[in-house]
RNA sequence: GGCCCCGUAGCUCAGUGGAUAGAGCAACAGCCUUCUAAGCUGUGGGUCACACGUUCGAAUCGUGUCGGGGUCACCA
């Protein structure tokens, strides 16, 4: 007899549990009604059936219904569980060889394992969503790898999902760069400087702010107030002169606004191609700026919103522990709320979406849930499909970035650093001298970009997380690298097993071997569990859209593996029984990490 | 001031109702004629900010206090 588990292990237990205390008490219970949890590695067993409530519940003392339960599970599921014990109301369970071996034949070089079928359900992701007056820094970099690993972590789901990214290209800071240009620039280019554009377009916009700051200066020192000053400095009358003439469409401001910013796009594209960002849909401020216009009347008509006497448009909140938002000036014009619903509005009728998904700082938490509020007044059906995802901001040793006072971490040199600094570790080490040139490029940026991502992906996005740019980000230890190394090795074993034919990944003909009569050692038992628990991290990562699952995960798969690896050899393993299923272990831990890594972005290499 | 988030080892972080709270870094001591030492093993390091409460059981839930951050724009 075979048993064969189509579903995960816990979730198995789970309703075994559910079935055997039917039958010896005549009672439904559901999932919540009691834990299932790993056992910890000082006791017996696999999994561990927390007995506590179901004691109180049903009255009886926790070692008859330990002991009860224990042996009904094992008549019921004799293929499946194999042993208990009790220690307090801990039910300890042990899962049979047999289950292990099977799971193994099953998934082990299945690519797809731990990933859902398609369910049919549109996603869209926004994020990175830049300014185009600045280049990219750390925070944008957590932006863009949070943004891209969600979409793929919900792609592992099952979801349709679409990356897209709103480009906020219009509005008085973009001119403050425009204007900083014409006034200090006489006429130079990225091309005429050999700067990147983003680069180039971003020193202006200090230039700017420098000089505004030195005009104020000036202003007070001739006995204005502070605040006078800061509206009448010539630099910032000019620079809202110019917005005024950009939204009038005044040929000359149209004409630097394209070749600014088309400055800026070129550089962004280099950037996102090295970083691997991509989208499905870019949309553009200025030409969304106008939306929502109509809604507003809308809103008017049914009451939704009211307007003051000075022509204003507004809408109270305060019936929900919000205030009053202002929607539209009294001069008509819309402000950034206004558009960000339009935009909204048109998503959902356009994409037909299930759920849209906003990658943007927690300092906008609120302006989110006042969106989402008014969408909701206005009886907009997506309301409730509209989800925020914030994240942390990234600050440093010495404080919060300021992209003004230049007091930044630029994302194109963090990379360059990166990269930088794993081929110095590589030469160091001297393990692939024999690589081309171009093998030795594509491993320097693999492993750059892979102790990058991972080092800003392993954090719960919620939190804020401190970068100290004195100490490099690490390639030992809790890293990209660190996984990294460990399928590099398990490539190793391959080759040498495999021989010339082996040209990665499953490629060790093992199919037809006879196995699965030795005893499991112990690291052999705990890294099979570990593995067959994947697929509930997939499914947990995207339920909390948040990759720092799946990093914590693949770390731990990959400690446990290089423990597993120092302890036993599996090419010069004792019989050929023990080398076939470390085989099978080792073609599996390196599709698992393979897989996981590839949610967070990171690829792997076949040697380091 | 109102609302929201955070406070766990020297540092960076896991752990959200279960067993003696875990990693990495840093420090110290070991391990390369054997599949890659970017690795492995071990040692030291904790009033889980504090107090009270709920519970058989609290880092985890509730209330309060202290400390840090965010936000409450006719900026985006």
């Amino acid at each position: 007899m075979h048993t064969f588990i189509n579903m995960s292990f816990t979730t198995f237990i789970q309703s075994a549990v559910i079935k055997s205390l039917g039958e010896l008490y005549g009672q439904v219970f559901a999932e919540k009604d009691f834990q299932i949890n790993e056992t910890k590695p000082e006791f017996e067993g696999d999994y561990t059936v927390v007995l506590f409530a179901l004691v109180k519940n049903l009255k009886v003392s926790p070692e008859i219904l330990a002991k009860n339960l224990g042996e009904n599970l094992i008549k019921n599921n004799p293929g499946f569980i194999s042993a208990y014990n009790i220690i307090k109301a801990f039910l300890n369970l042990s899962i049979t060889e047999e289950s292990l071996f099977s799971f193994l034949k099953k998934n082990y070089k299945d690519v797809c394992f731990g990933k859902k079928s398609l369910k049919h359900q549109k996603v869209m992701v926004e994020y990175s969503s830049p300014n185009t007056n600045k280049p990219l820094h750390l925070g944008h970099l957590r932006n863009n790898f949070l943004g891209w690993s969600v979409a793929e972590i919900l792609k592992a789901n099952g979801y349709e999902v679409s990356k897209s990214s709103i480009v906020n290209d219009r509005g008085i800071h973009i001119c403050k760069s425009m204007i900083a240009w014409q006034e200090f620039a006489n006429g130079a280019t990225p091309q005429s400087t050999h700067t990147k554009g983003d680069h180039f377009v971003g020193d202006y916009y200090v230039k700017f702010n420098d000089e505004y700051k030195k005009e104020v200066r000036g202003l007070i020192e001739t006995g204005k107030p502070k605040e006078e000053a800061e509206k009448e400095a010539p630099i910032m009358k000019k620079t809202q002169q110019m917005l005024l003439d950009w939204e009038q469409g005044k040929p000359e401001v149209i004409e630097l606004w394209n070749t600014m910013n088309g400055w800026v796009y070129k550089g962004f594209d280099e950037t996102y191609k090295r970083i691997g960002s991509d989208f499905d849909q870019t949309f553009y401020e200025s030409q969304t700026y106008l939306l929502g216009k109509d809604f507003v009347q809308e809103g008017l008509k049914n009451g939704t919103f009211y307007k003051k006497a000075d022509g204003s448009v507004w809408i109270d909140l305060s019936d929900v522990g919000l205030d009053e938002k202002l929607l539209l000036r009294g001069d008509g014009t819309s402000v950034y709320m206004t558009q960000d619903i339009g935009l909204v509005k048109q998503k959902f009728e356009k994409y037909h979406l299930d759920k849209s998904i906003y990658v943007i700082g927690d300092e906008q938490i609120h302006h989110m849930k006042v969106l989402i509020e008014i969408c909701r007044k206005l009886g907009m059906p997506f309301a409730d499909k509209i989800l925020h995802l914030s994240y942390g901001m990234v600050e440093l040793t010495t404080g919060k970035m300021k992209s003004r006072d230049g007091m930044v971490v630029d994302a194109d040199d963090l990379v360059d650093e990166m990269i930088a600094t794993s081929k110095h570790h590589t030469e160091e080490l001297g393990k692939v001298k024999d690589f081309t040139d171009e093998a030795l490029k594509n491993l320097y940026e693999t492993l750059g970009m892979g102790a990058m991502k991972f080092y800003l992906l392993r954090v719960d996005p919620k939190k804020r997380m401190i970068f100290n740019p004195e100490e490099s980000i690490d390639f030992h230890g809790f890293t990209g690298p660190f996984v990294q190394y460990t399928y590099a090795r398990i490539q190793s074993i391959l080759r040498k097993v495999g021989g010339e034919n082996s040209v990665g990944n499953g490629q060790v003909a093992i199919d037809n071997e006879q196995w699965g009569n030795e005893k499991l050692l112990p690291l052999e038992r705990d890294l099979i569990i570990f593995l067959e628990k994947y697929s509930n991290v997939v499914y947990q990562a995207a339920e909390e859209l948040n990759p720092s699952v799946i990093a914590n995960y693949v770390f731990h798969l990959a400690k446990t593996f290089n423990t597993f690896y120092a302890e036993h050899s599996v090419a010069n393993a004792e019989n050929n029984e023990k080398k076939v299923l470390r085989l099978h272990i080792a073609v599996m831990t390196a599709t698992v990490i393979k897989s996981a890594l590839q949610l967070l972005g990171i690829a792997v290499p076949e040697r380091m």
